[in-house]
DNA sequence: GAGCATTTGTCCGTATGTATT
DNA sequence: CAATACATACGGACAAATGCT
């Protein structure tokens, strides 16, 4: 398909141009651009801004603008949230890193969520978590201290905190995914500019007998990061292959 | 918050500014912002954009820029997505429109998903829908013939198809949420522009007996039009108020 | 249908600010 | 500190789509 417009051209031309190259990898810099098609450095712009748009690629100011890599997150009826999972289902490498972590008090705003009087002592725990070195996800957890009174919150312990109320058989799991903006804490956490959408995970743990909620969390993740896909129900035969 | 950057201090302004207007109001033309805010074509432009951004307006080349409206469409295992119910919930009117119906024969892509071989006879019905009259949806259904021999396709009746196959206690439903950059067919249909992502929501609707395929379809519908909120499992107490 | 004004889309050249390396 | 690269902004021009006369 031809198009008449410049911008659009460069932009598919190094679309084609970046497939396989490697995450991470330095795409041509504007003026760089401008050069080499011929066109003024507005036009070379617009065209890595598209790219930008498609997500292949993450701009930085400063730094310059590079291939994105997004990797497949499925979240289903029998498939809760495991960012670790995803990753390595990937072929990619998980790292997170604990932003901060102490014991405060339950804020009115999630005490109707988790089903305890405000003020109740809980651990709340913000991490940052990363795809090979590219940030990907924002995540609040709060625990509420009668359930682990004597948390480890040890970087390493921390690394796999999604694993701690994980005793099969014995966890309900509630789960919600939507596409917002997230607060500005999280934004910056997640290096974006304000008014930039990400997938917003919403998660709740109960224990299965007593309904007792051991882990809440919120979960803000970049759009360019992940390609989240929501299952409802038993898939069918063979859900395989997808338009 | 003050930003140093003049256009998204225009960009903040004009989105205090709209909140509550209707949807479809008419946004200041990028001159008249570069003249009543004392900035170029450019920052005036790049206001609006934000506001496109943010999903606040629609920009229409010729037309102008509008006030946006986005519906939610919540879709979790008591509630399979139906459109109809969605924009009624949200105080709005629904209407779709017939792009193209007719039988043919199921090709390949499809056989293994609906579990029929690839060649039987099907209706294929295009419709795409609206938001008071904001274009949002766009949807290819499936419906084995077999399934339905004598299949109205009179406009009246093709209203409300999702209907068809829904015999309450019968029907079983697998449903899968993605975010994604749709078929050429679609975007046009969507009057969306390359590259531009939307959601997609496959699904299958089987007679809970026999398991036999009643229906399947895939829908695309822009992000500025709703959103999107995927619950899984069964909802805590009261899970009403989100940040 | 043709013609016209309006509005957004594209593109040029140039300049300055700001973050990264 | 300097070089690089992206971000913002100006002014100007023409193209393309829309809506109205």
């Amino acid at each position: 398909m031809t198009t008449s417009t410049r911008y659009l051209e460069i932009a598919d031309r190094l679309a084609a141009e970046i497939v396989g190259w490697p995450p991470g990898a330095r795409v041509a810099s504007e003026p760089e651009l401008a050069d080499r098609f011929g066109v003024g450095r507005a036009a070379a712009r617009s065209a890595l801004q598209e790219l930008e748009r498609r997500l292949l690629v993450r701009r930085v100011q400063g730094a310059g603008t590079f291939v994105n890599r997004r990797i497949e997150y499925v979240i289903s009826h029998s498939r809760p949230p495991s960012w670790h999972a995803a990753v390595a289902a990937a072929g990619a490498t998980a790292r997170s890193q604990l932003t901060s972590a102490g014991r405060t008090r339950l804020p009115a705003t999630l005490a109707e969520r988790l089903g305890r009087p405000a003020g109740t002592a809980v651990h709340r725990i913000v991490r940052i978590f990363f795809v090979d070195d590219l940030l990907a996800s924002w995540t609040e957890d709060w625990i509420p201290v009668d359930v682990a009174p004597d948390l480890d919150l040890a970087p390493r312990a921390v690394e796999s905190i999604d694993l701690v109320p994980r005793r099969p058989g014995r966890v309900r799991d509630w789960c919600r995914v939507s596409f917002d903006i997230p607060p500005v804490e999280a934004l910056r956490g997640l290096r974006l500019d304000a008014g930039v959408a990400a997938w917003r995970v919403e998660r709740i743990s109960r224990d299965a007998d007593t309904g007792r909620v051991l882990l809440a969390s919120i979960t803000w993740t970049r759009a360019d990061a992940v390609r989240m896909v929501v299952e409802l129900r038993d898939a069918p035969a063979a859900p395989d292959t997808a338009g």
